[in-house]
DNA sequence: CAAGTGCACTTGTTAGACAATACTAGGGTC
DNA sequence: GACCCTAGTATTGTCTAACAAGTGCACTTG
């Protein structure tokens, strides 16, 4: 099962396949990643395989301890309601600065457009322009260091869209109006209103996560 | 000039005594560090060297590009601005939330009253309890991932504050009551009050931050 | 004096090896 | 038959040695 990956920087591009083999779900949470396997799927030394696990364990992606073999990392309820509260205490602050100068992210618009076009389409249809609505929110700030402490943030997000077995269980209609609610406050300056519009849309998809999560096989066992 | 480290993971040992060395300073800001150096430093093996370094550029402590020799990051008043809007984002809408619920943080509380005791000493007798303040009150969220966020955020601050020459632009008792007004705000129960409050202090030693940086050799030379 | 060339330095990556630790299975004992 | 202890195996941590490739500086040359 050997893959080919472009001659970029060797541990970037292998960097960047596991991820999105993780993102994709063809390595599930919990599967272990030995250095020796992972060097041996890409024809590379075990010292670069290495390098590559551990800036996945950097990305929270991966997690392994001292001398124990690095696993997919396994998001429990908790773990969820952890990632979205920080999402929450970011973007919620984000949007409120935005409404103060009535700044409406004309990326976010478009990505809303977007998950409008796709409101009869499955939902895992929509994972990829409901990040992008909520990442041009946040880039709309301009603030590098705000806009990479976020993506850290997604990525978990990401990962645990894989585990979400029931993806229906998301009203397609109802992403599409909350996100239409945040953009209508921002324009309208109102900051509290649209911190509140946020925030329950986060609290919303929080709580449905991790109701399917705690049912699903927990990452215990 | 070998430096000992304890034996806990040798690369962790070597990256808390550089991470130390360039928070005291000792590592100037635009040092080089080149992994053969580093090795030789602490009888490392350079594979061991070039992981250390890449940690603390992980860590944002040190940057590099491709094939380049490492430096200690150079802040000039543009990153200064970045980091403390940063800061801003998390930290208002923290203290907004604790407003919400009226809850003072011990710490936080604790270490304002360290600061207040250290008002007649040197400003830089006061770093440490700043942060610990700053510290206090996102910790006391009660989220991981916010908390990780800060101290990523913290750790480039300490940085730069090796970097400000006249420290005492740092009016000690200003710093004191406006960490007093914050908990006043959130004993309050007062989200804008709190966050106000929050944000002018930011403000105030943002600019004063970025004035100084502008003034001494920035970091283009 | 300007521009091009070449060398020294540094990083990227590999190979192979050994020590130390964690997991597993087997055997012995109660 | 159940449990503990031990040995073996797999895996990671670190090292040595080496070569290729890229960067920057100094030097030569026009």
């Amino acid at each position: 099962m050997s893959r080919r990956v472009i001659p970029l920087s060797i541990i970037d591009a292998i960097v960047a396949d596991l991820r999105l083999r993780i993102y994709e779900g063809v390595l599930a949470q919990g599967t272990a990643l030995t250095e020796a396997e992972v060097a041996g799927n890409y024809d590379v030394a075990r010292p670069t395989a290495k390098a590559a696990i551990e800036r996945l364990v950097a990305d929270a992606l991966l997690e392994r301890g001292a001398h124990k073999t690095a696993r997919v990392k396994m998001l429990g309820a908790e773990a969820v309601r952890d990632i979205y509260v920080a999402r929450s205490i970011v973007e919620s602050e984000v949007v409120r600065r935005l409404a103060a100068t009535a700044t409406v992210p004309p990326a976010a618009v478009l990505a809303n457009t977007e998950i409008v076009a796709r409101i009869p389409q499955p939902a895992t249809a929509l994972i990829a322009p409901d990040m992008e609505f909520h990442t041009a929110l946040v880039d709309a700030m301009g603030n590098t260091r705000t806009s990479a402490m976020y993506r850290s943030l997604l990525g978990e997000v990401r990962l645990c869209m894989t585990r979400v077995q029931s993806m229906e269980l998301l009203d397609n209609k109802r992403i599409a109006d909350e996100h239409a609610a945040i953009l209508d406050r921002i324009r309208a300056g109102d900051p509290d209103g649209a911190a509140r519009a946020l925030d329950t849309h986060l609290a919303h998809a929080r709580e449905l996560l991790a109701a399917d999560l705690q049912h699903s096989p927990g990452p215990g066992f």
